[in-house]
DNA sequence: ATTATTCCTATCGATTTAATAGGAAATACA
DNA sequence: TGTATTTCCTATTAAATCGATAGGAATAAT
């Protein structure tokens, strides 16, 4: 399951992506706009900016903004900053491996090969879904058709 | 991430799929093989026998066996039981729905289009995977080759 | 009877999660 | 210069979840 964390972050991002120029955004605009509690929207903001997936401004006018294009964010990125690691066991993870306690030997584990196979098919859709393509709306997708 | 229950009932229903016959295997015996806590992997075995997916023997001489062949066994199903739902997300849950909270509109939501793309994915793993698969071990595969 | 086993309920400690509190640091602007 | 505004940082809390254990009832074989 996603923590609430992470879909208050992908939430938020995703605002900013819908804003017209690069100026910063307050914390308390998105808080309300996404119906997201604003101090814990701000510790998220936090980390997202201390992992580099966002800048911000400090003081009056302050907020956070993007710094890529939304068509450069990948997913795949922002998910491990928000939620860890994208496998479902320690085992299979690219970016946060670890042995497991219970298994002499990884290669004849059964778990870990269906594990891998999950791990591969979630990866396929983050690494190729763009902070662009989540943020379009459904106004957005009418207007193309 | 996966529960260390999913993880030890998988490695447990593994275990009973490599088994010869079809006669009771004790916890005692499963738990020691596969490094699990025995008393934790009796609830395991319970659930998963309450379930429909196990049939157990009480008594000496007593345990719990398959009560369908391996590759009848669809992963799916089995991950809905020990760990519940496969979508990461409440409200993309094909089994177990719910609305979120703070989405006034879920149909717009940008969370919500990845989220069906991931749940499909992996859906597509865990539908089209048996325990005759899972169960294979590397010595099997060495066979085959 | 005795022994071995599943079945059931309850509980516990540790960890994680979601959220809040309070204030320091920085910035804009009058 | 001073005041309001906003991010930044640390700490804390309440609740939920997880992993595991305890103890014994029910059942079955010998």
């Amino acid at each position: 399951m996603l923590s609430k964390k992470t879909k208050y972050g992908l939430k938020a991002l995703s605002y900013l992506a819908r804003q017209e120029g690069n100026t910063p955004v307050q914390v308390g605009e998105i808080a309300s706009n996404e119906n997201i509690p604003q101090k814990f929207l701000e510790s998220i903001l936090l980390t997202l900016r201390k992992s580099g997936c966002l800048g911000s401004k400090k003081g009056k006018h302050g907020g956070y903004y993007l710094i890529k294009k939304p068509s450069d964010i990948i997913m795949a990125d922002v998910m491990r900053v928000l939620e860890g690691p994208i496998a479902l066991v320690p085992c299979v993870s690219l970016n946060f491996y670890e042995k497991c306690d219970d298994c002499p030997d990884e290669i004849s584990c059964s778990v870990h090969k269906l594990m891998i196979q999950v791990r591969d098919s979630t990866l396929n859709v983050f690494r190729n879904t763009t902070l662009a393509d989540v943020s379009k709306t459904s106004k957005d997708m009418d207007l193309i058709k």
